[in-house]
DNA sequence: ATGGCACTTTCAAAGTGA
C-alpha cells in the first residue's frame, strides 16, 4: 500500500496537473492539503471515476485537508475532522481508517499544520498551542485505536539541517525553532518514526520550493511534508518514502512535491 | 538586508503562505 501527501494549494487550481499524476503513478491513498476550496466544492468526480474514494474537510479560502483512497478502505471507516483544536475555525485534520483488502487496519491521519508566519507574531503562538494540542490528540488516539498509525502531510516544520537548504540562514526562523522541533519530538516519543529519514539517513532532498525565489531552479528547499509510522503490525514494513521532484518542476505546478510512502505486507 | 510569486476573494487590494 502506497500513501501520498500532496500540499497542492488549491485543488481546483491544481486538479489537470493532479489528475495527471495519479494516472501516472496511481497511488493507493491520496493525503491533500491546502484544497482551498469548501466540501461542495471538491472536484469528487473526477476521482471518483477513476475508483477513488474522498472524504474532504473543506473550507473557504484557505487550508482545507481531504483522504481519497482506491481499495484499501471503501467506504471510508471512522472518518474524524475538525482537530487537535475544535471549531476553530481552521480545517487542518482528517482521520480514517483503511482496511486493506490484506493486511492489517492502519488509522491514517492528514495534517495542514499551521503555518506560523513570523516570529513573535500571534500565529507563531498559535502554531506552538496548536503543536501542543495535536501531541496530546494524537496520545489520545494511540489509545484509542490499537492498530498502526501513519501521520502525514505539510507539517510546516523542518525537523533538522540535513533538511533545510541554508541552515545559517534559516537558523532560528519559522519551520527551524528549536520550539516547533521540540513539539516534532514530541510526537516522535509518543512512538513514532520519520520514515523518509529512517529510509534516507543522509539525503538533502526538500519537499517545499519557494515560488518567489524560484528555489526550485537551485534546489533551495526545505523538507516540512512527512509521513510518521507508528509500530508497524508483524509482516507490515516501510519499503520506501519518494519525494517526486520532477512533479513540482513543471509549469503551473505545486510549491510542494508529492510524498509517497510506501508500506509493505 | 530586501524582495521576490501564487492563490483567493463581494473585481481589486489585501491576506496568506513558508
Amino acid at each position: 500500500m502506497n500513501i501520498t501527501s500532496w500540499n497542492v494549494n488549491s485543488i481546483r487550481r491544481r486538479l489537470e496537473r493532479v489528475l495527471q499524476w495519479v494516472d501516472d503513478h496511481h497511488p493507493d491513498v491520496l493525503c491533500f492539503q491546502e484544497l482551498k476550496c469548501q466540501d461542495h466544492e471538491f472536484p469528487t468526480d473526477a476521482f471518483s471515476s477513476r475508483g477513488y474514494t474522498c472524504s474532504a474537510f473543506g473550507q473557504k479560502t484557505y487550508n482545507g485537508v481531504a483522504i481519497l483512497s482506491r481499495h484499501a478502505c471503501v467506504p471510508h471507516d471512522d472518518v474524524v475532522t475538525d482537530f487537535p483544536i475544535p471549531g476553530d475555525g481552521q480545517a487542518r485534520g482528517i482521520a480514517c481508517t483503511l482496511r486493506p483488502i490484506t493486511g492489517a487496519p492502519v488509522r491514517l491521519v492528514n495534517l495542514y499544520v499551521v503555518n506560523g508566519g513570523e516570529l513573535n507574531s500571534d500565529k507563531y503562538a498559535y502554531k506552538l498551542q496548536w503543536l501542543d494540542a495535536l501531541v496530546g490528540w494524537v496520545r489520545a488516539e494511540r489509545e484509542r485505536f490499537e492498530g498502526p498509525m501513519v501521520i502525514c502531510g505539510d507539517y510546516n516544520i523542518a525537523p533538522a539541517d540535513l533538511d533545510v537548504y541554508d541552515p545559517k540562514k534559516w537558523a532560528g526562523q519559522v519551520l527551524c525553532t528549536d520550539a516547533e522541533r521540540d513539539r516534532w519530538r514530541a510526537l516522535l516519543e509518543l512512538g513514532f518514526v520519520d520514515s523518509w529519514r529512517l529510509r534516507h539517513p543522509n539525503a538533502r532532498e526538500f519537499s517545499w520550493f519557494d515560488y518567489r525565489t524560484a528555489g526550485f531552479d537551485r534546489n533551495d528547499g526545505l523538507r516540512i511534508d512527512h509521513h510518521l509510522v507508528s509500530r508497524l503490525s508483524a509482516g507490515q514494513a516501510i519499503l520506501d518514502v519518494t519525494i517526486d521532484r520532477e512533479a513540482r518542476g513543471l509549469t503551473d505546478a505545486s510549491d510542494h512535491a508529492p510524498v509517497t510512502l510506501f508500506l509493505g505486507g
